[in-house]
DNA sequence: ATGCAAAGATGATTTACATCATGTTTTAAC
DNA sequence: GTTAAAACATGATGTAAATCATCTTTGCAT
C-alpha cells in the first residue's frame, strides 16, 4: 500500500489510546506499527464488502464508518456505528467466516489494516487484548439483543427516538449547538430505525416541530433530551 | 447445594463433548467438578432473571432453556435457544454487567454452575476456553444481527417461516415425523416472531392448510421444508 | 451560471397486522 | 369426574405505517 504524508505510526496514534490496544506493551505497538499498512478512505468509499473473506483486521485512526447488510429486497440495513479507536472486522475473523456486513466510511477515515496472522499472533501472546475482543463481542451482542426487542415491540415513532439518542450515545453532540456530530442522509436514518424513508422524513418534521429536536438540512439538533428519552418509551 | 442421586459429574458428563469445555485436560475438568455444583430445574423455572447479578457459568447437562427479556410494554421476547453441551450466562459475566434477560428451562433440565472465579481462572489458564467463548459470542453476535434484519425487513409471515427454521436448526427433528423436538405454546412462538399470539395461530394454521407443516396439538411438524425457505424468502 | 440528479418533503391511498370480541379445546386442580 | 383456567382458534374492526404520487430543494457536474 503507498504510503501518504498523512500516513500516522501506530505509536503516535491518539485513537489507540482509548482502543483494544491501550494496554500492550511498546515492543508490541512497534511490532504492528511495522506491519500495519494505513489506508485513506473517501465518505462513502467501502473497507470491506458482505461475504468478502476476511484477511485481517482494521483500526479507525480517524473518521466514522458503518457497518451495514442488504436484506433480501435490497433495502439496507445499519447494524453498528463506529469511531476512531474502533477496530473492524474482529467478529469475521474470530468465527473464521465471511463478512456478514459491509464497512462504509461515513466521513474521510483514516483506517489501518493488521494482517489476520499479524492480530492472531497477537492474541495468543497478550491475554490481555483477547479480553478485550470478548467485551467488545459482549457488549455488541447486548446492544444488538436490545436492538432485536426494540424491533419486535416498538413502533417507529418510539425507534425514531431511540436511534437519535443512540447516534447521540455513539457520536457526540457539538457543545455548540447541541447538534449531532454525524451527518446522515433520512434514507440512513430509516435505515438505522427500520422504515421506510417517508415515514422517517415524516416523524423527523413531528419532532422538529414539537421541538424536541431542529432540522437544518442534514443538521439535527437534540433540544429536549428528557422528551425524546419518554418518547423513545426507556425508563434508562 | 443438595445433591440429587441424578447429579453427573464433569467426567462422565456427555454434553461436555460438544461444549466450551470439550478440549480442557482431565486434571481441569477434576477440578471443575470439585467446585461445580449440580441444579435441577422442572419446566418453566427460572435459572436466573434479568436484571440479576452474575454469580457464576451454567452449564446446560441435560434439556433446553430459552433466554428472554421483557420489554417495556411487558411483553416477552425469546432471544437465544440453548441445549445441552451449552454455557449460559458468560456475556453477563465478561461485561461484568447484571443479566440483561432471563433463563428459562423450556423442559426439565439439569444445569450446573461454575462459580464466577473458577471460570475467570479456567479463562486465565487455558487460553483455549477464552478462544471458544470468543468464536461463542461472535456466532451469537452474527445470529442477532441477522435476526435484526428480519425484524426490519421482513413481514411477519416470513419471520414466522424463518423462526420454524431457527427451531429446526436449534433442536433438530424427530426422524420419525419430522416434528420438532422441543414444544412451544403459540404464544412462546410469537415472542419469538415479535407478533401477537392471534397472529403466530392464524399464520400456523395457514401453513398447516397449506402442508407446509403439521399441527397436532404443540406437536409441529415440518413437511415440506424447501417451501418453509422460500416463504422465509431465504437464499441459503 | 445552468441543468440534472439526488435528496427531501408532503398528501392520498392501501394494507398488513394489532386489537377486540367470542367461542372452543386442552390442561390442570380438587 | 367435575370445574376452572389456560391455551388455542377464528371472525370483525381499527390503525400504524407502507406504498404511490407529486412537488420542492439541494448538491454537483459541466
Amino acid at each position: 500500500m503507498k504510503h501518504f504524508p498523512t500516513d500516522i505510526t501506530c505509536m503516535e496514534c491518539n485513537a489507540r489510546a482509548h482502543s483494544v490496544f491501550k494496554k500492550i506493551g511498546i515492543t508490541e505497538v512497534e511490532e504492528i506499527d511495522s506491519i500495519k499498512s494505513c489506508g485513506h478512505y473517501k465518505k462513502g468509499q467501502f473497507i470491506f464488502s458482505e461475504r468478502g473473506n476476511p484477511m485481517g483486521l482494521y483500526c479507525i485512526s480517524s473518521g466514522k464508518v458503518k457497518l451495514v447488510t442488504t436484506g433480501e429486497n435490497g433495502k439496507e440495513q445499519i447494524l453498528r456505528l463506529l469511531k476512531d479507536g474502533d477496530v473492524v472486522g474482529y467478529r469475521s475473523l474470530i468465527s473464521n467466516d465471511r463478512y456478514h456486513c459491509s464497512a462504509v466510511a461515513l466521513e474521510d477515515s483514516t483506517i489501518c489494516f493488521i494482517p489476520k496472522q499479524s492480530f492472531f499472533n497477537l492474541l495468543k501472546s497478550n491475554a490481555g487484548v483477547g479480553f478485550e475482543i470478548m467485551q467488545l463481542l459482549s457488549e455488541n451482542l447486548k446492544t444488538a439483543e436490545q436492538h432485536i426487542v426494540s424491533m419486535a415491540q416498538k413502533n417507529v415513532r418510539e425507534r425514531m427516538a431511540e436511534a437519535l439518542l443512540f447516534f447521540k450515545a455513539s457520536y457526540g453532540l457539538d457543545p455548540e449547538d447541541q447538534s449531532l456530530n454525524v451527518a446522515f442522509s433520512r434514507e440512513e436514518i430509516a435505515d438505522f430505525v427500520g422504515t421506510s424513508t417517508e415515514t422517517a422524513i415524516r416523524l423527523l418534521s413531528e419532532f422538529n416541530q414539537d421541538e424536541i429536536i431542529q432540522l437544518q438540512g442534514k443538521k439535527i439538533s437534540i433540544l429536549n433530551c428528557d422528551k425524546l428519552i419518554r418518547t423513545a418509551n426507556l425508563d434508562v
